[in-house]
Formats: C-alpha cells, sequence, structure tokens
DNA sequence: TATATGGTCGCACACGTGTGCACCACAAAG
DNA sequence: CTTTGTGGTGCACACGTGTGCGACCATATA
C-alpha cells in the first residue's frame, strides 16, 4: 500500500532505477533530475521499504540486545546506554529477556537470525554453551557484556569489579577498620571471584592475617540473602566493625537486620555495598557503595559493535580480540565511618 | 551467505516452490516429500529470511514499542510485561525511547516505518500531536498505555488512577485522619487531575469542608520535589497528620525532609505514596503506598494489539474504540498509623 | 479403452530495491 | 563528415520467498 519507487518512477517519468540512483545521491544521476525526484519522493510520503533494501543489501540495520529481564533498572540503564550511542547511526534495535529460560534463549536466536540482525549485544548473565555457540556459528559481530557463561567471547565489555572493590577496602581501611568482612554471593562465580579478590588482596597489603577466614558467601545475591548472612556475622565474636557487600540489594538486607537488632549504622557496624543501584541512595543511612557506570558500558558495548561492523563492510578481518574493562567511582555516603575506640562491640 | 530454500530445492531435486509449501505445512505436498525436505531444512541449518517473506506478505513480525526511558524502572516493567505476553507469538519488538526529543519521536516513527511495523504500543509521556497523527495516518494500529498527549487515541490501556487515589484515602479516613493534604505534581496534569479528583471527593464524602484548600501542587515529581513539598506543608499550622504524595518518589523526600527535622513517621505524620516503585519497600518507614500493575498493563496493551492486527487480517474493521482501565492493590506497609489523640502537633 | 478425478508438483510471476551493462544524445576532436 | 568520448538514463536481472495456475501421472469409473 505504501509508495514505492516505481511509483515515484511513473509519476517522473524515468525509470525506477533512476529514482533509486537518484535518493541514493548517486553522482551518475544529473543534479536537475535528482533534485525533482527527491521533491516528488518527499511529496508523495515515500518511505523506504527496509526488507527490500535488505534483501538485496545484506543488511539489516537491526541490532539484537538480549538481557535477562528488562525490568532489572540494571539492564535498564545498559540498554539506554546502548540506545543512546545507537540513535543517530540509523540502527534499530530488538530487546528481548531470556528470563533465564533456556528455550527462550532459543526462540530469540531463531528470531535474530530470522531478522538477520547485523550484530549483538549480550547482556545476559547465563547463556547455554550450545546457544553461545550458535551465535557465533553465524558470521556476526557479538559483543558480550559482564560475561558470565562458560563460554568466551571473543568481544566484551565488562566493569573492573576488583578495582572496585579495591576502592571500598581501602575506604574502609582508611576510616580505621581492620576486623572487616566480606559477604559474597557464590552463585555468581565470576563476579563474586574478583570482588572478593580485590577484598582479600587489600586486606593482606594491609598486613591482616588470613583474610579468608573473613568471607562469607551466601547462595544468592538479593535483599532476604543479604538479611540472612548479617544474621550469621552478628554470632561473631568480636563483631565485625565493618561489612562489605556484595552488591546493594544484600547490603539493604543487612540494613535491615541491623536495624532489627537494634545496632546503630555506621556508630556499631559500617556497612558498604557496589554497583550503585538507583535506591541506594535513599535508604537509612544511605549507603556507600561503589558506582558501577552501566550507562558507559551498554554505550561502550554498542559502540565496538558499531566499529567491528564498519571493520566487516571494509573487508578489514575482525580476528583481533578486545576486551575492555570500565572502571567506576567510590560513593561514600553515610553507612561507614571512622573506627571509633568504643565501637568494638562484644558479643558476649 | 545463509542457505536458502533454492539450495534445498537443489539437494532435493525438487523445485522452491515445492520446499516453500512443505515447510509452511501446505497440504497439496505429500506428507513424504514433506518429511524429507523438513529433514533436509534442518540437516542444513535453514533459517528463513523475513525480509523476503515480509516483502510478501506485507508482514514484518515487528512490534514497535516508544517509551520515554527504558532505564526508567517504571518503564522496564510495562516492557518486560508487553514482551512476556508476546515472547510466543512470533513477534520480535523494537524498543525506541525519545527522551522528551521531538526529532527523536520523528526518528523513531521515520525507522518503525521504514520496517513496516505490524503495530505499535506508545508509553511514551507526551507525544508531538503532528507526530501522532503522522503514526494514526499508517493503517496500522497503535495502542497507546496512559496516554498523556493531547491527542486522545483510539485505542488506549491505563491504570484508574482515581480509583487507587480513593484506596489511599479511605484508608487514611479510615485510621483517623481529617487534616490530610494531597501533595501533587503540576506537570503531568492528566494524572494529577485523576488522582486529585479521588482526594477531593472522598473528603467530601467524609465531610470534610474545602478539600481544594488541601492541595500542594510542586512542579514536578521527583524526590527533591516532594522533599521541598513537605517543607512547605510543614509551615501550616496545624501541621497536617497525613500527607497522600503523587508518588513514591515525592513520598521519599518527603520522608526525607520530615527525618531532617525530626518528626517521626508514621508516629507524628503519616506518609502515603503512589505507584509502588520498586525500592518503595525498603524505604525506613516501608511506604504504603498504591501498587499500579505495571507488567499486567504492558500485557494488556500487547494482547489488545495482538487482537487487532487478528482482526485486521481477518478483514474485520477494527473501528469501534476501546479504552480499558486497570485497576491497582492498595498496599499497606508502615508509614501510615491510626490518628493518635497526642498525634496533632501544633506549629506554635 | 476413453474419460474423469484427484493428488503432486513445477512454471512463472510478484513483492520493492539495487546495480552492471548497454544504449542514446550530444559535444568535441579528427 | 565521421569518430571518439562523455554524461545521463533505461533494461534486465538479482536478492529470498509465496502462490495462482496448469501440467503431469496414477487410479477409478463408465
Amino acid at each position: 500500500m505504501p509508495v514505492t519507487i516505481k511509483d515515484i518512477a511513473r509519476k517522473a517519468g524515468v525509470s525506477h532505477a533512476t529514482v533509486s540512483r537518484s535518493l541514493n545521491g548517486n553522482p551518475d544521476i544529473s543534479d536537475r533530475t535528482a533534485a525533482v525526484i527527491r521533491d516528488l519522493a518527499t511529496e508523495m510520503g515515500y518511505v523506504p521499504s527496509a526488507a527490500a533494501r535488505g534483501l538485496k543489501t545484506n543488511r539489516s540495520h537491526v541490532l539484537g540486545v538480549i538481557v535477562s529481564r528488562i525490568d532489572n533498572p540494571y539492564f535498564g540503564e545498559i540498554v539506554q546506554g546502548i540506545e543512546d550511542t545507537l540513535k543517530n547511526t540509523g540502527y534499530s534495535i530488538f530487546v528481548s529477556s531470556t528470563n533465564f529460560d533456556q528455550n527462550r534463549e532459543k526462540d530469540v536466536i531463531q528470531a535474530f537470525s530470522e531478522h538477520r540482525v547485523d550484530g549483538i549485544i549480550l547482556g545476559s548473565v547465563s547463556f547455554k554453551q550450545k546457544h553461545a555457540a550458535l551465535l557465533t556459528s553465524y558470521n556476526i559481530p557479538v559483543v558480550v557484556i559482564n560475561n558470565q557463561s562458560r563460554q568466551s567471547f571473543r568481544y566484551s565489555v565488562a566493569h573492573d569489579d576488583e578495582y572496585g572493590a579495591r576502592q571500598i577496602m581501602r575506604h574502609l581501611l582508611e576510616l580505621g577498620h581492620r576486623n572487616i568482612w566480606y559477604l559474597g554471593n557464590a552463585h555468581s562465580r565470576r563476579i563474586n571471584n574478583d570482588r572478593c579478590r580485590g577484598f582479600t588482596q587489600e586486606l593482606e597489603a594491609a598486613g591482616v592475617p588470613d583474610p579468608q577466614a573473613h568471607v562469607l558467601n551466601m547462595d544468592g545475591s538479593e535483599i532476604q540473602d543479604g538479611s540472612r548472612g548479617m544474621g550469621l556475622l552478628l554470632q561473631h565474636d568480636p563483631l565485625p566493625t565493618a561489612v562489605f557487600c556484595f552488591n546493594d540489594l544484600m547490603a539493604i538486607g543487612a540494613l535491615k537486620t541491623l536495624q532489627e537488632k537494634g545496632l546503630q549504622v555506621p556508630a556499631d557496624i559500617s556497612i558498604a555495598g557496589f554497583d550503585d543501584i538507583a535506591y541506594s541512595a535513599y535508604t537509612t543511612p544511605a549507603l556507600t557503595t561503589f558506582h558501577q557506570p552501566k550507562f558507559e558500558i551498554g554505550a561502550e558495548a554498542a559502540g565496538l559493535l558499531l566499529e567491528l561492523m564498519l571493520n566487516k563492510d571494509a573487508g578489514n578481518g575482525h580476528d583481533i580480540a578486545f576486551a575492555r574493562k570500565i572502571r567506576g567511582q567510590l560513593l561514600v555516603r553515610e553507612s561507614t565511618a571512622q573506627l571509633s575506640s568504643g565501637s568494638e562491640v562484644s558479643n558476649a
């Protein structure tokens, strides 16, 4: 039903080839003819068909983005970063969530490949090995963000968790704390390892013996995990003077437990989170945390993908692996404080 | 580069037409031939081209979703609802954010129409009249969620804000409160009007004189607006015993101000929010609010869109307007409490 | 045996766009 | 005048898929 270049050609008394060339700025066409046709096109409300164009050019001008859930604010920021860097490039993006479902993973890949997306950004946590291999088997660039699956991808963008953990620890150490615990999450191995490594290495550098003894890993990273974990830590004697939590959600859970037990934060215990999710600024007390620049990570991934596609067009082999680490920033708020001599609460 | 039905045809010794019919389940083809071809297709890793198919069938199997920002958790939940209802229908979705930018609005519409999306869901706040008209000028179904623009659309899904506001107010009235204020947001006219109407009507029904005198509208709905608004309310004598805030963000700002001023919530003042955003459950005290079912709203919009497209295929004129209101649920948490006789704090 | 019937399948065209090559008109050079 | 060059445009095919129509063959019926 929409007007086609043939309609324009008929009205202008030329062939559709001439219309095609005119609208694409082909220099073979005389300026006068091109101008006439361009005017006619806008007047008739011509909108090119991406399907037909893609059929010829083998480029869909569509990118696929896969996350685990879109209603997770963490991914929301990443996707926003992707979209903002893509907005003037002529690319549209498919957004799909796998919801941790393997069948869904398969369906999403199927849909993406049917539409011949020009590239894919993988922002999901786990991705089954088989599906990851399937993805790379198509000859299109794939960029993975904070890769969690066993499969390692050629192009990746990730947050530098170890660096972030070190900053958190230096902050706590500067405040005078030595009896610090790490409340971790055994489920996300890679991330947890990086953050835990930052924890132990800084403690060792400060001369604290056996940091591994001060690590407690939970089976998840939700609020209730933090809450329960803090309950366990409160059974130690002497009590920790500071706790570094795997992420902000767990820190919020920790705050809740401490409040229930009548302990003051940060007077009795300092609490630090990680990631800087939106509402960590509005807890009481406001959470000290490490800002993970999710928006920038998404933007970086999109930029990398654009570059890869450009190279592909230019015929350059893109066989150089590329792994970019992005660093965030320490955010000192109200949940951490100087270790005061009286704050060593005994449990006896 | 991918295998086509012609490749399969060559290998099977049949015409590409037979392959096409086999894969589409056309009964003209013998079961034996169809089975052979289907096996061959999967073996060769055939993936149909959506572009070529769309060119013939005039159906792209793509839907467009427009929101103002994806990193807004409110829209994140809506989009998740849309995606979940669409996941087994064979539709993929473009997600674009306008970011309140008119040029961006235009670009998004352009991209959608080039790709010939089969339908559009509009979850954005404001949409310029001209662009809204442009959208409806294409002959594809458009469903609008919580419409904020002047343009009225034929098909809409919206949250019943007036109903929600009434529930909040009945809750406060049952707790014994009479000196209740509404802290509103002048910027979003339609929503604010609905919520404010619920406020005034319930107060009138309870016999409270001149409810309009207890309305304070701010120029926005962010945390700082709630914070500032509560500061203004604290200059009244007698102080309100309860405040109904336009949304949760403003309520959080209000909580912050009260905490700074040393007032207890809910002992001194009860606070209620609206929308039930994720972190309203983790403020101290946890916020009493009204749960707006964003996920269901998105799902309902997607379902409506599917139905419209089905009718269009069946040739039924879809000229009956359809406006669905969705009702949420009161969520009583810790920020509201019974009016105690001693809680009438004087400002003198 | 001739005809009708029904089941299978191929031919050929179409969708909207891009592009190599040939063609034409015209100007400049011989 | 013919030849050569050049800028502008059309012809025809291609991309991958769907589909109306007719061809072909096997079987049943008269």
